[in-house]
DNA sequence: AATTATTCGTACGCAATCGTACAGACACAA
DNA sequence: TTGTGTCTGTACGATTGCGTACGAATAATT
């Protein structure tokens, strides 16, 4: 009944020694993250971290006046709420599911104790600490620097990396909510890279078919992830 | 000769418990932080952590093809290369000083060493390691929702909390590569503040007059510190 | 099949910011 | 004092992206 390391779709979780991931394996829940569904945010306490096998969770920040931009995404190379691992009881970010798919759970609980028992544990989870918070520095420098296309280039190309297919399954309303754009800025944006060849969309969804092309164009706003 | 802990002004080293400070104290020095002194880059190697006093010490993110925003920033509170307590062995980012004053260094060797001997010191660094993520964050959101002026309140209003004095010695050239604006667009902004009452400005050097007013203008892009 | 809700394409004027340039003000050194 | 370099004020057109709005295309529902 208990969930085997084999069979596990998350880099960080498979990663892990023989020994390590038995400290998760008991209290391991398999189960889907619907689009939209709330898996942390600043109004209440973290109940489950999260290692997503499948599909794309959004860290986004937000003011009290409602501004709100993407600082990051997390997908099956990490796990959601870096703050519990970090010692911090709560997180001004809210993290959400953006593209439908599948992960496993742990209680906050069990990741605590787990990494309180573990140098080597510990140790996989700071370095994927240190990687989203470069991500998030990422996402400051290319909001200050490039261009909505370029932007939306980057983000295509991130999320890409971290699902299985090329297609993505969003509205351009979401799109420019992530970006903080205007939804008819990523209508255009998508068009503009639909005609240079890189992309194919249809209504609620975006399809990379060249993506060297597409890195071309994103420039230094996209780098290549280290996983 | 050792330095003792009762004179430190950095809050993230004064807050240790005795034995805790004990594992840092052999090989803490007292220095000298000069203007511009690159702290680390992604070039090099990292020799040591720096726990500023006075000045303020600036993380930024570049890219290959030249554009650079400052990430966040870090004063007496915290501490210089997260990267090292994280596992990381190299940083992306670009850590150096931009208002000069003075620190505490350490080998990377110390700190290593230190983190993983207590558990106290790994909370307490953690959790600073976490307040440095949701800084960036919050610089990724600002960058993409807030017009120049704000922004700029937000910076100017971030270097008080970790300063002395109102005072703030930088030219509008250097703001401008911080904030990723010309810097024709940082003299506009200043001279706006200025004539709104918040500022007072000589060649080199802003002063915030009316902190509260400045903060209520920045809106939501600023938000107090927890520390 | 008809109706309703979503999503997308497109348009328009407007505001913010850019890139660039140049001259005046100031600071420091000779 | 005079010169030299740095810093700041200002200008102007160009460009990007915004806010808004409306209709057309596509899905979902009845």
């Amino acid at each position: 009944m208990q969930i085997e390391q084999a069979s596990i779709g998350n880099r960080l979780l498979a990663s892990l020694s023989h020994d390590d991931f038995a400290l998760f394996a008991p209290d391991l829940v398999r189960a889907d993250l619907p689009r939209r569904a709330l898996l942390s945010s600043p109004e209440q306490s973290i109940k489950y971290c999260w290692f997503p096998e499948d599909g794309i969770a959004s860290m986004v920040a937000t003011s009290r006046d409602g501004q709100e931009t993407e600082a990051g995404i997390i997908g099956r190379e990490g796990m959601t709420d870096i703050a519990i691992i970090l010692g911090a009881p709560r997180t001004p970010l809210r993290t959400f599911i953006q593209i439908p798919g599948k992960g496993l759970r742990i209680p906050v609980r069990t990741m605590i104790s787990a990494y309180a028992a573990s140098d080597s544990v510990r140790s996989a989870f700071n370095l994927f600490a240190f990687e989203l918070l470069c991500q998030i520095a990422q996402t400051a420098l290319a909001n200050a620097s490039y261009s909505v296309e370029q932007r939306l280039a980057r983000w295509l190309l991130m999320c890409a990396d971290r699902l299985n297919g090329e297609e993505i399954a969003l509205t351009h309303e979401f799109l420019s909510v992530m970006l903080n754009v205007r939804r008819a800025g990523v209508t255009l944006a998508i068009q503009s890279l639909q005609s240079a060849g890189y992309l194919e969309s249809q209504r609620g969804s975006v399809r990379i078919i060249n993506r060297s092309g597409l890195e071309g164009f994103a420039k230094d706003a996209y780098t290549a992830p280290s996983f």
